[in-house]
DNA sequence: GGTTCAGGTTACACGAGGTTACAAAATCAC
DNA sequence: GTGATTTTGTAACCTCGTGTAACCTGAACC
């Protein structure tokens, strides 16, 4: 069972990659290096990264670049290191979308803590990893298989469900009794936001509604919060296979 | 309408508070002050806040304390001020929970970004969620299930609630035997504040007690106090699921 | 007793959300 | 690749929750 959550540092410096590799190594992260955003985007591609350690300068293209580049289809949290003290760029950064900022010659021990922050506040409470094989989520009488992206009636029915209607389903069903906006569902989703007069999400909470509430009519379920979003109104509990 | 979200300012520092509250209400939030302790839970508990700027240094609790009592029982977004460069703090205060952190002498429009980029990954406005346990309540021989949203009667009847509804109940639930402003419970309810000559709670109140009172002429459950507010006259009890 | 002011209630309008049909985009078969 | 089929987003229409305004009631104060 690998739990360990898994770090992408991308810089081009390879002394500093081996030796915030080691540091992070030692305190139980998995480590992976990327030198340039090629290498990144193959990483990423073939492996479940929980969190990027981005240095801001790099050859060829630029780590704000890639920054606003892998935001536009991922929320994979992200750190973001530049040469101290250029605060035009640290605040460029965070409106981009990255999680935290950090100076490069900062003490490594505070690079740890900020990673520590990040995982734990990113999203999902399993901050110490993610085990998605073997996660079957019950909510209400519904299994969702997450592994084999299923869903299960109470009756052990398979319910067919698009991607999209996954997707979304699953957002609802990692964060249940919280209000989520439509542009944080668009964001969980479909990994985009939302441009003016989007009821893409509206249409398929609409949509879910019909295949897993009882009386579509009365959402019990999927909650509808007026100027809010929306909400799972269930408990969820994670039974492992 | 109104829904800035609501940001508190920890800090003894009068000055200091009345600037940042300045500049972040012209930033379209909707800021209250504390400056100690004690002054910040009365607030917490009377106003549905998203996000909080908590000063390390504070006369009496220390921020720290403080930080760490909160995410005992909360999840609202923190960002710590402190005096530039102690680092040592700076890693104490992320692992104690805080979501940011930032020299105090930092430029306001750095913490602007801040506050934006801490608000945009908290996920939902509903910063409200303290309670994890108590899923249901009961008063008066009503039961409000709060994980499913929904109310049922002495005789275990089901009573339709809107969003709406169901909001405001709720923050009277959580807050029994207290008078509450027709603002704070605008806040508690809709997150946001009143403009003038607002009477819609007056309407919201008059359409819940419809629904919950035995005598909607003669109010006993929810009693007005006149230039006031309203009340919850009646003792609430947790009933773990 | 009259005046004033706070709150209760009703009617209504507006705009957010539900839903359907269809077009665009993606996927699949060949 | 092309065309068929499936899936998703957009536009339109309708429904209904919620805030506003208006009017009414009753308490407080003179």
């Amino acid at each position: 069972m690998n739990a360990a959550p898994h770090l992408l540092i991308v810089d081009d410096d390879k002394e500093l990659c081996s030796l915030l590799s080691k540091f992070l190594s030692r305190h139980g992260y998995r480590v992976s290096i990327a030198h340039n955003g090629g290498e990144m985007t193959a990483l990423l591609d073939g492996a479940r990264i929980n969190l990027i350690i981005l240095d801001l300068m790099l050859p060829g293209e630029d780590g704000l670049v890639l920054c606003r580049r892998l935001r536009a289809t991922s929320t994979v949290p992200i750190i973001m290191l530049t040469a101290m003290g250029d605060e035009v760029d640290r605040i460029i950064g965070l409106e981009m979308g990255a999680d935290d900022y950090l100076a490069k010659v900062a003490n490594p021990r505070e690079l740890l803590a900020r990673v520590r922050a990040v995982l734990r506040r990113s999203g999902s409470p399993d901050a110490s990893g993610s085990d998605d094989q073997k996660r079957i989520l019950e909510f209400a009488g519904w299994r969702l298989d997450v592994t084999h992206r299923q869903l299960y009636s109470a009756k052990n029915a398979l319910v067919p469900l698009r991607a999209g209607e996954f997707e979304l389903l699953l957002a609802f069903v990692e964060r249940p009794q919280r209000v989520l906006s439509r542009d944080q569902l668009l964001d969980l989703s479909r990994g985009r936001s939302a441009n003016a007069f989007d009821r893409s999400i509206d249409v398929q909470v609409s949509r879910l509604r019909r295949k897993i509430e009882p009386d579509p009519k009365e959402p019990t379920l999927i909650k509808t919060v007026r100027s809010g979003g929306y909400i799972l109104a269930a408990n969820v509990t994670v039974v492992p296979a």
